[in-house]
Formats: structure tokens, C-alpha cells, sequence
DNA sequence: CGGGGTGTCT
DNA sequence: AGACACC
């Protein structure tokens, strides 16, 4: 069987067209041969991406070295920075070493890359349905049939031409008579980065080939703002001229490591390597998947990417020691997540929380999670209006999940924490309150995956290449094919979707795993009247058990504890250097506007470095009756914690106290992160799922 | 090694 | 359910 592939194998195998595999002969009335032979692809790459939204906001920034700070990285900049020899994923000390003059902006709150990410797809949507996103600022788009119907239309044979470059062809040598295909698709590329230009202000490069590896690929060889198109002559060359076998899309970091103790380390080692043998370490399907790929073969599909699957928030920091900390973060980042999943409109079904031990050696992954079910009435309150309540409860949640993971008495350093909702839910029907009804729709669908036809593989498969929506199960953009832009007939054509998924409505299902996660309500108060500082009552309250006593320990263990509880203490004395400006001017500015991690200044607490933090009525001590809370915790919340953290709160504010500590606490109010919506919309409901695409 | 996200394999 | 891999 080996000699087989062998035989083609360096030739343009992804002709496919061979197989006629559609079957479509059945088909009645059918477009019979309207199936291409090969598919037109194309690949769309915004230039730095965070970098243009950032002057976009911001003009002034156009003219100015520009680097986008997440942390202690810069990772974008844009042009004028890259001349200065800043470059991606460099570090900030690093960055200002080659180009002093670099001006930096924080990149780390997404919302309005996001945003400005599904703008883009959403217009690419509005010519065409398929379009597969890849990160923020790439979108992969199948325009197969727009290419055949201009090619049926097209009168003339001789009148094709390339837009922009034409991969390993240097000036107009290359005839788009023979590549007519691929000639529209560069025209069509053209077509939407001028709309995307001219709609959005941002620019960026376009690949053209036949598939979504070969377009990824060639859409990079010219950077900024360009195009350029691979034929299939080419495909070689370009797959020949990479670096190594990490530059090939789909071999990551460990696949490239395996491949290495293997020798292989070239694409070309790995194209003249025994499949058989390559199996044996990776099995037989992704073997073939590798070779594939080293041979510019891809038979994926664009698949549809719709409405985003789940939403998360995350953040890193240097080190996270005590739960009190852990509380006040999940706490912020539940705020903020719930914040985006009532602007969603679906609800989530599963809850997701998930942490990074610090560890000196392998540093960098090493991710543990623990999700469970979200109970229905948490999932109304977060679409339906007081997000307060829901935020309370999943903080009570998560620490359970927390809990399971980490031990709180004994030492731990963690270095990220991300809360995450999937399975997210369309909402719409009702669902039922009380459990009786077994209304169960079997609803199917899990939309995502059209499951590929078994077999086929190798080579591109024109298989749904024609007929694609009609045969498979997807999600479907609806509004069958658009074809035409101009599209104007209101919602349909502009958004092209409806993911409807079926309103679901299980009834309780709160069951599954996480037994005792599920409800809040009961774990009284069992001190609700000692509550850590920065800690929401309302979320206190709602803690596990074990958690409320672990935060109000120390109270009691007071003088033992203070010992390792201390961590906190030698932070350092305010490291934020100059103060958010504006970029006011061009050049030094530096907006160090950092709402990063820990170091959040309170602002309504202590002045910058006071001493107090504490309300000034207050003992030095600790008073179990009269201890307050700090500004931002609320005492019903407190109540509802588990005991256990309940006391370790109280035990580090009163560290904090004593110690005259930082004040690391949260804005009152049970601290909404985002800056501010403009919105003022109250509504509440109306949300509708396009919210991702619309301007608002 | 940022902040997200998606999909596959156990 | 959770770890991994990849972008």
C-alpha cells in the first residue's frame, strides 16, 4: 500500500478530483459536475493585529513605535516598533533595551480585540458563510462556489488575471488562463481586504491556495498588507522552503520534540519517512495526517466557527498563596465573565475553574481543572438580571472546585486561575422550573463537528465542495448560499446565521459529579459577623464551608499563623511607576495604565501606601464581634463562605491590619472589572446572539 | 509565556 | 471529566 501513495505523492496530489467520491450522482436534478476539482481557499491574516485596534483607538499611536503589553511580554507592536527590532513575544526589559523610545500599551483586558476580531469575521461572513475563525485575528474562508459562479459567468477564457503576488513567480509571468480558479479568488481576496479596510480601518494579508494549510502558509510570504496567491505548481517550493517541521501548521512543540528523537527534523526528513514506522509512535490516523501535511496536503474543511463555544477569563501573576486571594480574584474574574455571558444571551451549563501550580521545573503548563454542573437557577440570574446573586454563587462554586484541588492548609503558590462557562446554551424555551416535567427532546445536536464522511482522506477531498451545506448536518449559516454580496436583504444575508440550537431545558441535572456544589443557600452564617476584608459578604456567605473556616482561622489561630501567612507582606513598595497618561505625545509615553494582576490599587481604600486599611474605629486586634469588613466585602456574602475559608480571610485581614499591609482589596461593590460599557441599556433581555457581530 | 479559544484523546 | 496539543 505504500508504494501507492509513493507514486503520487510528489506530484500535485491534491487534485482529489480524481475520486469523483461525491456519490452525487444520485443526487436528482443535482449540479451534477458542479463539483470542483479542487476547492479555492483563503486565509486571512490580520497585520499585528492588538496593535492596529490600539491605534485605532488611540491615532497618536500611528506615529510612534508601538509595543502591546500583556504582563512582562510584548506581544505584538507594530511596524514602526518591528523596524526598531522589537518583536513578537519579547520581553518588555528587552523591548525598551533595543528601542527606548517604544511606547507600550496594555494589552491584557481583550474586549475590544475581540470585539473588533468578530467585526471582521462577521464581514467576511456577509459574502460568505464559511468562515472559520483561528484566534482573533485569522479567518479562513472556502469561497469555492463564488469562484464557480463568476467562472460560469465569466465569458471569456482569456481575460483572467492575478490580484497581488503570485507565489515564486516574479512578475506576471504567471498565467492566470491556466489557473483561473485561483485567479478569481485572488480578485474575490482583493475584493474583501479593500472591504475590510474600508469598513473596519485595518489592514491585513490574504493567502489564496487550495487549501486551508497551503493558504495559511502562503498568506504570509509577503507581510504587510499583502496577497499572495499558491499554485498548485508551487506547492513544493513552499512547503520545501520551510524552516523546519515546527513552521508547518498543525506540528506543535511536542510533535515537533517526537519527531526530533526520531532524526527527523526537516520537512523533507519527514516526507521520505516510512509512514509505517511513523505510526508506531503516533498511530496510524495522525501519521498520516503528518505526512500529509509535510506534503501540502489538507482535506480539513473550513468549518463554520459561529458563536464562540465558551467564554473565559483568566489571569497570571507571579504568585497567589493565600485563599483570601484566591477569593478576591475568582471573585473579579467571575465578575467580569458573567458581565460577557449576560451580553451572550445563552446560558452555561457547565462551570469550569482551573489553576497553575507554580513548580520550578516545568513552569510553563501543567494546567488542573475541575468543572461541574451549573444549577438552572444560577444560569437564569446571569442572563436575567441580577448578576449580583449569580456572581455570589459561582464563587461559592468555584471554591468547592478549588477546594479539590488544593489543599488550603498546607502550603501553595499559584501562578494563574481562569474561570470558564461552556456548554453554553441558546436560551429561548423555558425551562422548566421544577424538575417534574421529563420533557426530554432528545436534542441532539451537538452542531460543531460535520462529522466527516468516514474514510477519504488524502488529498483534498472535493467531496462537500458543491453541495457542502446541503448534505451535511452543520450548524448551517442559513440562507443556503448568500452568493451574491450586495446583500442588503436585512438580517439574513448580513449575519448569515442563526445558530439556533435547540432550546434545550433539562430538567435538574444538577446532579453528576460535584454533588455538593450545586446550592448555595444553606451554610448560614456561620461567622458572618468576622469577615475578611475584600471579601464580598454576599460571596463569604456562599463559600463552602471549609473554605469560610479555613478564611476565618487564623483569626483564632491568630499569633501561630502569622508565620506563613505573611507572604503577602514583602511585596514590594508600589511598582507602578508613572500613572496612566494618555499618550498625550508621540513619543515617550508610556501607559503603564496596568490593571494587571495583583497589584490593582483600591483607590477607594487606603491612600497610595497608607497605613490604614482599616476603617479607623477599629482595634488592633481582632474582634470577632465587631471585626468589619473591608469596604468592598460584603457581610451576607462573608456568611456564606465555608467556615474554614471564612476564617482564613479573617485571619489575613487581620495580618493586613497589623502589618499595616497593602490594601489589595477590591473596589467595593463586589468589583465589576470592566471599564465602563457605554451602554446603558438596562433591558436586560433582547439579548441577541449576534452581539458578537454587531457593532453595538 | 501573555490571554483567549478549539479540538482530540483518555 | 480532565489533560494535552495547537493556534
Amino acid at each position: 500500500m505504500e508504494e501507492e501513495l509513493s507514486e503520487w505523492k510528489n506530484s500535485f496530489v491534491d487534485s482529489a478530483a480524481l475520486f469523483s467520491t461525491s456519490s452525487v450522482a444520485s443526487g436528482s436534478a443535482v449540479k451534477a459536475s458542479s463539483a470542483p476539482s479542487h476547492r479555492v481557499i483563503l486565509h486571512f491574516d490580520l497585520d499585528c493585529f492588538y496593535a492596529q485596534v490600539e491605534m485605532i483607538r488611540n491615532p497618536a499611536l500611528r506615529c510612534v513605535p508601538l509595543g502591546v503589553q500583556q504582563k512582562y511580554i510584548i506581544v505584538t507592536s507594530n511596524y514602526m516598533a518591528r523596524g526598531r527590532g522589537v518583536t513578537k513575544l519579547m520581553s518588555v526589559s528587552d523591548a525598551k533595551e533595543k528601542c527606548p523610545e517604544l511606547v507600550l500599551v496594555n494589552g491584557e483586558d481583550l474586549t475590544h480585540y475581540r470585539e473588533m476580531s468578530y467585526k471582521v469575521t462577521e464581514l467576511l461572513m456577509s459574502y460568505c458563510p464559511l468562515v472559520e475563525r483561528l484566534g482573533f485575528d485569522e479567518n479562513f474562508m472556502d469561497v469555492t462556489e463564488m469562484v464557480e459562479q463568476k467562472l460560469k459567468q465569466t465569458a471569456e477564457p482569456g481575460c483572467f488575471s492575478f490580484k497581488g503576488r503570485v507565489y515564486n513567480h516574479s512578475s506576471a509571468d504567471a498565467k492566470a488562463s491556466d489557473h483561473p480558479r485561483l485567479a478569481l479568488g485572488s480578485h474575490i481576496a482583493a475584493e474583501l481586504r479593500e472591504a475590510v479596510r474600508g469598513k473596519l480601518g485595518l489592514t491585513g494579508c490574504a493567502g489564496i491556495a487550495t487549501n486551508k494549510l497551503l493558504a495559511k502558509l502562503v498568506s504570509g510570504t509577503f507581510k504587510p498588507n499583502q496577497q499572495t496567491v499558491l499554485l498548485q505548481e508551487n506547492v513544493g517550493d513552499i512547503m520545501g522552503c520551510l524552516s523546519g517541521l515546527r513552521k508547518v501548521p498543525g506540528v506543535g512543540h511536542q510533535t515537533a520534540k517526537k519527531l526530533q528523537s526520531l532524526g527527523l527534523v526537516s520537512v523533507k526528513d519527514l516526507q521520505v519517512y516510512p509512514l509505517n514506522d511513523l505510526a508506531k509512535q503516533f498511530g496510524g490516523p495522525t501519521a498520516q495526517r503528518l505526512k500529509n501535511l509535510v506534503l501540502g496536503v489538507d482535506d480539513s474543511p473550513v468549518t463554520p466557527s459561529g458563536a464562540p463555544q465558551s467564554l473565559s477569563d483568566e489571569d497570571s501573576f507571579k504568585k497567589m498563596s493565600s485563599t483570601k486571594e484566591v477569593v478576591e480574584k475568582i471573585q473579579q474574574l467571575l465578575s467580569s465573565l458573567v458581565e460577557r455571558m449576560q451580553k451572550d444571551g445563552r446560558q452555561p451549563q457547565t462551570f469550569r475553574l482551573t489553576i497553575r501550580r507554580f513548580t520550578t521545573t516545568n513552569k510553563w503548563f501543567s494546567r488542573e481543572s475541575r468543572q461541574c454542573p451549573i444549577p438552572n437557577s444560577i444560569g437564569q440570574k446571569i442572563s436575567s438580571e441580577n448578576r449580583e446573586e449569580a456572581v455570589v454563587q459561582l464563587v461559592s462554586m468555584a471554591m468547592k472546585l478549588f477546594q479539590k484541588m488544593v489543599d488550603s492548609s498546607a502550603d501553595f503558590h499559584l501562578t494563574l486561575i481562569n474561570v470558564c462557562f461552556s456548554n453554553l446554551q441558546t436560551r429561548g424555551a423555558a425551562v422548566s422550573g421544577r424538575g417534574a416535567i421529563t420533557s426530554f427532546f432528545t436534542q441532539n445536536a451537538s452542531p460543531r463537528k460535520p462529522h466527516l464522511l468516514p474514510s477519504q482522506n488524502q488529498d483534498d477531498s472535493p467531496r462537500n465542495a458543491g453541495g457542502r451545506l446541503d448534505t451535511q448536518i452543520r450548524i448551517s449559516p442559513q440562507k443556503k448560499h448568500v452568493t451574491s454580496k450586495s446583500s442588503t436583504s436585512s438580517e439574513g444575508a448580513s449575519h448569515g446565521f442563526k445558530w439556533k440550537q435547540d432550546s434545550v431545558m433539562e430538567e435538574n441535572q444538577t446532579t453528576a459529579c460535584c454533588s455538593e456544589v450545586s446550592c448555595p443557600d444553606a451554610t448560614a452564617n456561620t461567622a458572618a459577623d468576622q469577615l475578611p476584608p475584600d471579601v464580598d459578604p454576599e460571596v463569604f456567605k456562599l463559600l463552602p464551608e471549609e473554605i469560610q473556616k479555613e478564611l476565618l482561622s487564623p483569626l483564632f489561630l491568630n499569633s501561630l499563623s502569622s508565620y506563613h501567612l505573611v507572604s503577602g507582606v514583602t511585596r514590594k513598595p508600589t511598582n507602578k511607576s508613572s500613572d496612566s497618561e494618555r499618550i498625550g505625545h508621540p513619543a515617550n509615553t508610556l501607559d503603564t495604565s496596568n490593571r494587571a494582576t495583583t497589584m490593582s490599587q483600591p483607590a477607594g481604600t487606603s491612600g497610595s501606601h497608607g497605613e490604614n486599611v482599616m476603617e479607623g474605629d477599629e482595634l488592633p486586634f481582632p474582634q470577632p464581634s465587631d471585626c468589619k469588613f473591608p469596604g468592598n466585602v460584603d457581610p451576607e456574602v462573608f456568611s456564606e463562605l465555608p467556615p474554614d475559608v471564612q476564617r482564613e480571610l479573617m485571619s489575613e485581614w487581620k495580618q493586613e491590619k497589623l502589618i499595616l499591609k497593602t490594601p489589595s482589596s477590591r473596589k467595593p461593590g463586589g468589583g465589576s472589572v470592566s471599564k465602563d460599557r457605554k451602554s446603558a441599556g438596562k433591558s436586560s433581555q433582547a439579548n441577541n446572539l449576534f452581539k458578537y457581530f454587531k457593532p453595538s
